[in-house]
DNA sequence: CGACCGATTGAGGCATGTCAAAAACGGTGG
DNA sequence: CCACCGTTTTTGACATGCCTCAATCGGTCG
């Protein structure tokens, strides 16, 4: 299996993968990510979606989704564009504690009825569905296998916080830029977003300098510093990644967190890659 | 440090809750946290604590309960004592991404089959009841009201995971250190155990400074001046605030996260106060 | 064309890390 | 009761990674 991580570079894969779903093109993001831990039938994911497509409007960039203080209407899935998730200090500092990518729950806390302590934004235009939770719920009971998904989803998502924690933490400055990138690129792939070891990536410097507790000038450097490493590029809002075996390594990155592997043990990625 | 202490110390409302939960003293913390923010019948508290009391043991200090790559054998709940989630880096640092206080569990995640990412570990001496899935499971299905509780559990841990990655990002030494100590304060005082605007807190100046990304050189600098500021003190694995509303707002401290409120808008923590 | 936003560069300062070592503490055995 | 030992806390001197302030440059859009 040692050969597998050198030969494994992500998005070589999404191909076969997206063969698969043509159900609903926009909508069918989340499915596609729940389905790939967790077996759904038919009827579920034609249910998800038809909920979802039904729900769905369009937002232009910076829309606030939520605020701190409101009152939630339903929840925030997101089926296009990208959002992050913030908090904005008394002395104008913001400073960003998740990106929504497309197929993402941005607001699974809206079952704590106490309000939000924090802000989600688009960051591009988006389509975004907005559920109700009692929908929802009305959902997850005629579908137990959703309800399961669902809440492995938000696992997930406590997880991949887990790893903020420690990124932000731990890391030089170089270190926390790879990480996140390491981490966004594999979320894009997961959802079939990857094309050619490249995929979107419409963050400013000032974003990622936000996510990782650096400020916009210094994560430009560090920045530099991987494009001249030739570990990848950045630019026109597209990220490509040129050496994936060497950034992960320069990042101490290990995906485990990111709950991506089909089922342990059956290993069906590396098999479909021989 | 006196008359503001009277007024607004969390702990001086601990009285009259204690006196409601006197069923199982010792597996009783974990109820009485998710009762506290959602309805429990009598008899779905009974079941929850009499199968906590029947998986629970005794375990020394320093004992690892589930380790990086071992496949967990159940969920595990804090009954007594503490224990904390942690990383080890390749240089052998340390990074602590979460404490377990008495009452908590620790390991949601065990519904990710994957496999951990990594080690969970006693702090002190502790008793922990250790759930299979399939059981806990079960109880769920039983009692409907339970599994929103413990997913509204779940999803608190989120929001503190997200609080730990602002306060490792944003703040100053003296600031972190402080909104850790806020925040486990409170947490004590969740489950009953603040008496008298103190709480046990036996962790050593390592555990914080991991928890806070500093070196317990840096932590031991913030806490002197945090002592000499008259804010609190700490010492025989104690921590006594002496000025709460003070070291609120040097940490920046807002305990929306912890979802403690009883009721948005009803403040009967505060009226109790008055 | 002018205004604005994002990316980039440079110089200097400060908070925190690193290294080294001495106290204080707490338990254990003689 | 004391001597011993590992752990934890504390102190000091020095190094450095990142922040701050200030400015330029290049696109983009009205």
């Amino acid at each position: 299996m040692t050969s597998v991580l050198s030969e494994h570079r992500p998005g070589s894969t999404s191909g076969p993968r997206t063969s698969f779903s043509t159900r609903s093109p926009a909508a069918d993001k989340l499915v596609r990510k729940l389905r790939d831990r967790h077996p759904l039938s038919a009827a579920e994911e034609v249910a998800l979606n038809t909920l979802l497509a039904a729900k769905a409007g369009p937002i232009s960039g910076r829309t606030v989704l939520l605020d701190r203080g409101m009152q939630p209407s339903g929840i925030h899935v997101l089926l296009d564009g990208w959002a992050c998730r913030y908090t904005m200090l008394v002395d104008g500092r913001r400073r960003i504690v998740a990106f929504y990518l497309p197929g993402d729950v941005c607001d699974f806390d809206v079952f704590l009825l106490a309000g939000m302590d924090q802000t989600i934004a688009a960051i591009t235009p988006a389509r975004v569905a907005v559920v109700d939770a009692p929908m929802l719920a009305g959902l997850a009971i005629d579908h137990p296998p959703l309800t399961q998904a669902l809440w492995w989803e938000s696992l997930t998502a406590a997880a991949i916080q887990r790893a903020w924690t420690l990124n932000v933490g731990q890391r030089s400055a170089k270190q926390r830029i790879a990480h996140l990138l390491c981490e966004l690129y594999l979320r894009m792939d997961r959802v079939g977003l990857v094309q050619d070891g490249s995929c979107a990536l419409p963050l400013t410097q000032f974003h990622l300098g936000d996510a990782c507790a650096l400020t916009s000038i210094h994560t430009n450097r560090a920045l530099q510093e991987l494009r001249r490493d030739g570990l990848l590029s950045l630019e026109a809002r597209r990220l490509t990644i040129h050496d994936w075996p060497a950034l992960v390594d320069l990042a101490a990155f290990d995906p485990a967190y990111l709950q991506l592997s089909k089922e342990p043990g059956t290993s069906g990625d590396s098999a479909a890659l021989g």
